[in-house]
DNA sequence: GTCGATGCAAACAGTTTGCAACCAC
DNA sequence: GTGGTTGCAAACTGTTTGCATCGAC
């Protein structure tokens, strides 16, 4: 049974409100920075475990960091995303889930799961700055 | 200009025999126990040096390590692994690319990157064992 | 009051780096 | 001989864990 603690609800707050994966150590920085007091080590087992019950999603950054974000859609789906400012945007996966499907199938795949990174410039970004 | 050391060969020659993702720790331990002695710090460097110039696929196991495969594939394709015996079967990736190449279009994204990361249990994996 | 959650510090795992000795070209 | 490469040890980063204290229910 999980407890709703002052401190989880905060990082689901800042988590709520971020359109960008976090990782530990920046949603750690950033409570510390707005005066909501919480060690490390809690927000790591705090992600951990809502990762687990509720609605986070984890991935990897290149460098072998977890980075997490608030995302309820059980269904599948993935992201797509900006190199340049982090912005995530959620795509629905279902031709993919066809290719997928064949192809698990023509190599005598059972059980397979996906999971598709995609990355690339927002339009915001891509536009020249002045 | 990269030189040709007894180290570097060894790698690429323990790569070459396998069809798993290796990890740098593995790599290490795997030729120290074949009386090909390498420093750890060696093989991080190695690996390093040799993604970027030769056939070296990298990937992330799901708890951040840095894995890597001998693949000279440069045209798009992906990995579709079983996740009990670790083997990877490289796919080609051309319905998915139209796929991402609409979805880029869609939401105003520019110089798109894939990555996929398909696994299962392969047919060998999945027979009752006996 | 109970049992899960927190804070702190110490411990870990994976990876990187400084530097002198080394060796491929 | 020159400059990239190695080995070793020390440093770093991200993450986990033991334990006493705290607080949600």
């Amino acid at each position: 049974v999980q407890r709703v603690t002052r401190q989880r609800a905060e990082i689901l707050e800042l988590l709520k409100d971020s359109t960008q994966f976090l990782s530990a150590q920046q949603i750690h920085q950033l409570l510390t920075e707005q005066d909501h007091p919480i060690a490390l080590a809690t927000v790591y087992r705090a992600l951990q475990a809502l990762t687990g019950t509720g609605g986070l999603d984890v991935r990897l950054s290149p460098d072998g960091e977890h980075l997490y974000r608030r995302c309820a859609r059980s269904d599948a789906h993935h992201h797509l995303l900006c190199r340049s400012c982090g912005t995530a945007v959620d795509v629905p996966g279902l031709p993919l889930e066809q290719w997928v499907d064949h192809l698990a199938r023509a190599h005598g795949f059972t059980q397979v799961r996906t999971t598709v990174e995609l990355d690339g410039v927002c339009s915001s970004c891509s536009l020249p700055d002045r």
